[in-house]
DNA sequence: CCTAAAAATGTTAGCGCTAACAAGCGCTCA
DNA sequence: TGAGCGCTTGTTAGCGCTAACATTTTTAGG
């Protein structure tokens, strides 16, 4: 009758500790809990009454074994500090909590390594599905992803190919839209600042390129691009760099709106005039970007519809639907502000 | 030999598969793989060469199971968007993950509800710890929190009794030390702005008051305490209620930077010379605080610390220890600069 | 009323792993 | 030489839960 005490218990109370309770079988009170419409009103009421007598916690990892699945969605981005990346998780909550699942969030730190190290790790909780940031990922990444054989889907920048699920708006082609609006508004000298040097920044880079190549525009020298993280005193920097090496550069695209906030607030201080003799433009629009003064010209980005459209995307495709589409071009907007 | 296909395993490999192919006991297999140096060279590396080739992924629920614990610690925070918390989980990060802990963050969007509810569903991971954020939670949490029987430290605000862990600084302390450094600068008028109305804006308010009614300076007209989430465009709304109810205000401590981002953004374009006519200071220290144009006064917080030290706390109480005290006083630092 | 189908409840076994103990081996040392 | 030790490997059982099947009870229908 009285379970004897071995050593490898929790010392919490189980289903069956409820079930002897409530006087039914273990089962019956496993039923109670998750498919309560399986059972009569008495019974459920007398599990629920032990539930709460015993303060009854269900152990997930008991139940994970036991349906060989878990209801884990593991989330991949490369910072946390970066304001884009918390939309995008904003976005993937609102659209996955409401089903109960359990999102697993992993910083990347930007490293390969690391997020081979951290899949790795996620992996062993079998979750549902992954959402993963950006398309190039590390051979080691590939292949422990392909071997996983389950549910991805990849956020931020669109796939080529279409066996591939994919949710974003087309980073290159962004960059690409924002040189020409620099170059429409009679810019010559356009320097591009990036930093960190991620997947999405070199997309961006390209498209900037593209652009002034067109134009009979590019010169390599306008191009500034440093691996450091992207702030706004790296921007405040490079600016004075920018200047200092291409004193004739009118205009600058910084790869994001860190970047240019700094490199606009170092130009007020250096009594640089912007957008006169400066243009300035910056990418995501961040909620300083509408606000600063000069207010500044950007890209603006649809991060929480970003999350929020691949989880959506994934959730459908771990119920086994088949989604109408494996690429979902969410999108950008130019915002025409004073800055440039 | 070959395992029959039932339809409840999940089609991966399983350390008997591993042990199977190696020629050795499951067991060992285990062992290779978990305690590595109790296991004789050439069967570690035959184990190691099995684990290869199957592409084995050990099953963290099984483990746990098997184990009778987790490797999960739960982190609840109010916001992901708000950069305070995202240092703290940077903290929280570095100071874990080295020991291989898997970190289940927690979004509680400043809401008891939603704390209650994301406890419940945690809970059920077994976790080894609790990190959460602020002292005071509902009634609720609190029992739920005590029937868990786990270590649990608190972050941000410092806990009055020495029963439970925390660590942080003082809210009200600061809150305190920024108003008297506004009246020390002979201001009079001296506003407070507070969005949000969280425990530690709250704690900053009593600071506010309890520095003006010492200096026989309180007014309640010259506080705006809204429930909104605190934003620059709220920052921009409130300077400008501000203004219109109280004309003769000439200072505003604003309970963190975005609002004070937001104040002195918009007495830029209404032409309100700061910090001349208007004194405006801030909370946290944001990157940006130090490179506006006025540069914005402001406490700099320890939020990294925070989370680092928290982290580390716990998992010393984790590991048994008895650590030296259980209230960390990070401190904060008064960062004078042009907005005040 | 009886029978068949449906609904509710119970029994059994096993998910993949590791704790605990057992057994085998080579070694030392009295 | 054989007791005793440490090291490596193996065996057994069970962590808490639920799938699958078995059994009992209820309901519907003639």
């Amino acid at each position: 009758m009285s379970k004897p005490s071995t050593t490898r218990s929790s010392g919490r109370a189980t289903l069956a500790d409820v079930a002897s309770l409530a006087g039914v079988a273990t089962m019956t009170a496993s039923r109670a809990i998750s498919q309560p419409e399986q059972v009569s009103e008495l019974l459920r009421a007398r599990v629920a009454a032990a539930v709460a007598e015993l303060g009854y916690v269900p152990n997930r990892a008991a139940r994970s074994l036991a349906t060989a699945q878990s209801n884990v969605i593991v989330v991949l981005v490369p910072s946390l500090s970066n304001a884009v990346f918390t939309a995008v998780l904003a976005g993937i909550e609102d659209a996955l909590q409401k089903d109960g699942y359990q999102i697993l969030i992993g910083n990347t730190k930007y490293s390969d390594a690391e997020e081979e190290k951290l899949l790795n790790i996620y992996l062993q909780s079998q979750p549902a599905g992954i959402l993963l940031s950006g398309l190039t990922h590390s051979a080691k990444v590939t292949q422990l992803l392909a071997s996983a054989h389950m549910p991805i889907v990849s956020m931020m920048d669109l796939a080529d190919s279409a066996d591939r699920y994919s949710v974003g708006f087309s980073q290159s082609q962004a960059g690409y839209t924002m040189t020409r609006y620099l170059i429409d508004k009679g810019r010559k000298r356009i320097g591009f600042m990036g930093a960190q040097l991620d997947e999405r920044t070199l997309k961006r880079a390209e498209g900037y390129r593209q652009a002034m190549r067109e134009a009979g525009l590019y010169d390599a020298r306008l191009e500034m691009m440093v691996a450091d993280p992207s702030t706004i005193a790296l921007g405040a920097e490079l600016v004075g760099r920018m200047v200092a090496v291409t004193p004739d550069c009118d205009a600058i695209f910084c790869c994001n709106d860190d970047l240019a906030h700094g490199a606009i607030y170092q130009c007020q201080r250096r009594g640089i005039a912007v957008p006169e003799r400066l243009a300035i433009c910056g990418f995501n629009d961040l909620p300083a970007s509408a606000w600063m003064n000069p207010s500044v010209t950007t890209i603006a980005t649809p991060r929480y519809k970003v999350g929020f459209e691949a989880a959506s995307l994934l959730r459908a495709i771990i119920h086994g639907e088949t989604p109408p589409q494996t690429r979902i071009d969410l999108g950008f907007t130019l915002m025409a502000r004073e800055s440039a």
